[in-house]
DNA sequence: AGTTTCGAAACTTTCGAAACTTTCGAAAAA
DNA sequence: TTTTTCGAAAGTTTCGAAAGTTTCGAAACT
């Protein structure tokens, strides 16, 4: 289980101030990296993933993009079959469908348990992680990729931060998965949806902040709602069938 | 995402009639006799897991090792530290019942589609499966460890065997992580508890080929919860605080 | 022409050792 | 007596190379 979002505790100040960002220091980083390349789909759902151009991008040996790997099938963003090394996930409309619904419910169950254990500190993080998000605004077709990338961390932070008082790990972690899986689905929105949405963000906080828990949750479900119908019209190529990887047999 | 209980489907039969069980050869083993030392406590709760020992005990090397408990980590299973190494996951009262929590759901979400997409092979393993758990009986305390073991997978198949035919592979892949967390706490109920119960999963069963989706779930609810009321009631030492750990701080 | 067999090339998996970090205990200083 | 410092031992992390598979294409055979 990942370490969750660790908000209002006070630094443990033993070394360095960033020191928490340290964690597994190597293996950890090449994990990251690798993760938020899939997201963004810089290595593309079913796409091969052999050693040796992965050595070379990450700069790293084989035993550590082995575990990284690891990790990465685990969590759903990558599958590997014996003696036959990774691949990059598919994507497919059912699944993002399937992902959606569970989300739903664990957007707002987690939600809901947030604002019923809302804090002063917990308010402040969205104020403020609300103000970035914000900031930047919902970035266009036509945005440079940096300002993409930008936008889809400080999305997650904005929703992290509003279920970060929720008192049950096991659905914080599910919900961080999932909505890890949901962001390579956005990212493919971000790059071919031609529509523009509201900001549904800014009522979404509001509800949050009065304690508005029946609306903040409604508010949340159709947001999911929404995206998954948005690329299932504006994605091209995104159908229901997994992927066009090649198992056929004879007929 | 591991792969899922694969039910009704032919065998490929390339080389051997088993193939299917190779999958990743060595470090898959190895991940899937931790996983089972883990849940059956042989392995215990906070326990130092040091590469020394592991490679004894399985009989292997570093990065084998360092894969399969990289997967345990992201299970849950598992949890590490920069540069000190990994540990057993801790247990507490509150763990299991944030985790039964949404189990409650993902069991009675899985159960209704299941029924809902049954098949006559679906039905089949689930009279099978139960006829091989009946057959052992529920274990008693003085039961030697082999039986309890076994009656740990001939419980699991049933409940896999349950849920088949949902056709949402992301509640499956949950529910089986969360089955399997749950595993661990059974266990511990098996050693310590002196109460006995009826014969839960008989009713379960005549139900759920009964088609009977509401009842069905109620059971199964209801299996959970007293499960965890009489974990927190019969085993000794399962506290609301997490771990005996020594994380002190000076006052 | 179509099918099968064989062998080399490419890739994956596994391993043990080298480099590095943490922990623990003994000796020196307060 | 208590605290601090230092160094050795134990343990973890990373790496590159050896061993083992799979894939693909060319040659041999039907």
């Amino acid at each position: 289980m990942a370490r969750i979002l660790q908000m209002p505790s006070t630094p443990t100040a033993t070394t360095a101030p960033q020191d928490v960002l340290r964690e597994e220091a190597a293996t950890f980083d090449v994990l990251r990296r690798m993760r938020e390349d899939i997201l963004c789909c810089v290595l593309k759902p079913d796409q091969r993933l052999r050693f040796g151009e992965l050595r070379q991008r990450y700069d790293t040996s084989v035993g550590t993009l082995r575990e990284a790997l690891s990790h990465l099938v685990s969590e759903g963003l990558a599958r590997t079959e014996a003696g036959r090394g990774f691949t990059v996930a598919s994507i497919s409309l059912a699944d993002f469908l399937d992902l959606s619904e569970l989300r739903v419910w664990l957007e707002t169950r987690t939600l809901a348990d947030a604002i019923r254990h809302g804090t002063d500190a917990w308010e402040a993080e969205i104020v403020g992680s609300y103000f970035l998000l914000n900031k930047l605004g919902a970035p266009r077709q036509d945005d440079p990729v940096g300002v993409k990338r930008e936008w889809g961390k400080r999305h997650k932070r904005f929703h992290d931060a509003l279920v970060a008082t929720c008192t049950s790990p096991w659905s914080l972690h599910y919900r961080s998965e999932l909505f890890d899986q949901a962001r390579r689905y956005h990212w493919l929105t971000m790059i071919h949806a031609r529509s523009r949405r509201k900001n549904e963000h800014l009522d979404l906080r509001d509800a949050v902040l009065a304690r508005d828990s029946d609306k903040a949750c409604a508010l949340i479900e159709s947001h999911i709602r929404t995206t998954v119908a948005q690329a299932a019209s504006e994605v091209p190529g995104l159908t229901m069938d997994a992927a066009p990887s090649a198992r056929r047999r004879k007929a």
